[in-house]
DNA sequence: ACCTGAACACCGTTCAAGT
DNA sequence: ACCTGAACACCGTTCAAGT
């Protein structure tokens, strides 16, 4: 019984069941202890969402570069990080409800970065770049995700909606219109 | 004492002291009923919350368009709504979290779909511009809020960030390549 | 129609006590 | 060092009962 073992399983039950089911005394019961033991291990509730939020963003933030020239490797970064927020949404906004939304784009942001340079973009221009890829990736997937989760919103168009099209497409005139300046 | 009063009391609360303070027990302290009164007048907490969600959608909903060019005015609407969504971004979380973003988005989406109709652009190409700008706006206002929220992100830069201009210029880049296409 | 009081099952947390 | 049990203050919700 350690610190990281009582975080993995907090963690299998939200992916299992939800945020909603992560009580201490339901964890507790998971891991066959009292409650209070618990508090022993990881301290109390918001610590314990601390360390779930820092784990998730691990998980998260790990992206592979694909492509040769730098527009196709920075969108397909793109690409990747909203694939892996599309994966678990909710846990997603767990991050985001703690405050850690900061560690969870901050690998995706060097990778970013070090793409922009390569391309000619130095220095403070790569940073702005970086922060405006970040920010029209995170607000694709948070739309996309609430689309999907009210679908009355489906208008009627001739042809739905391709969202990863879509996103490929905005994320490639911006990525160009970036470097171009 | 009806129900729209109990909802008004109860977006009090929670704009003055947080989303945490609004249980059903203060709520009704505040009112001077018993809390089961509640139940009568808007049925459980998720009903609560749902009416909530929909006073705030209505609420930042409304913005106003400036301009001549279609892209001047296509830009002050996305700045508008940012600075809606800017000014109360707890109360946001709340409508998204309730599910009810569409909701906060459609006044928006018509207003911008009306304005690319304007600028030549037609039919289903402009319900995925207007997706495409709502999904940069959130995402903007998303990113913005955290950083506000955990300055540690602050990198070591020669000047700091004007966020506001930042968006003003991405935006208008994204614009302009949507209506050209 | 509108409201109250008692009761139930559930929280997070503290603290003394055990080994 | 690690864990338990009892206790406290707080939740949301139901339901019978009052007027």
């Amino acid at each position: 019984m350690s610190r990281d073992h009582v975080v993995g399983v907090a963690l299998d039950l939200v992916q299992a069941e939800g945020i909603d089911a992560l009580t201490m005394r339901r964890l507790a019961s998971e891991l066959g202890l009292a409650v209070t033991a618990i508090y022993w291990h990881v301290g109390d509730k918001q610590a314990l969402l601390d360390a779930l939020a820092e784990r998730i963003a691990a998980q998260v933030g790990d992206v592979e570069v694909r492509g040769d020239d730098p527009v196709t490797r920075i969108v397909s970064i793109g690409t990747a990080l909203r694939q892996n927020l599309l994966e678990q949404p909710e846990l997603v906004g767990l991050v985001h409800q703690q405050g850690h939304t900061a560690e969870l784009f901050q690998p995706v942001r060097v990778a970013l970065a070090r793409e922009l340079l390569a391309a000619g973009v130095d220095g403070d221009d790569a940073e702005l770049a970086s922060h405006v890829i970040l920010s029209h990736t995170s607000g694709s997937v948070l739309n996309d995700v609430q689309i999907a989760r009210a679908p009355v919103q489906q208008e009627a168009l001739s042809r739905p909606i391709d969202r990863d099209e879509l996103f490929d497409y905005s994320l490639t005139v911006l990525t160009k219109a970036l470097i171009d300046r």
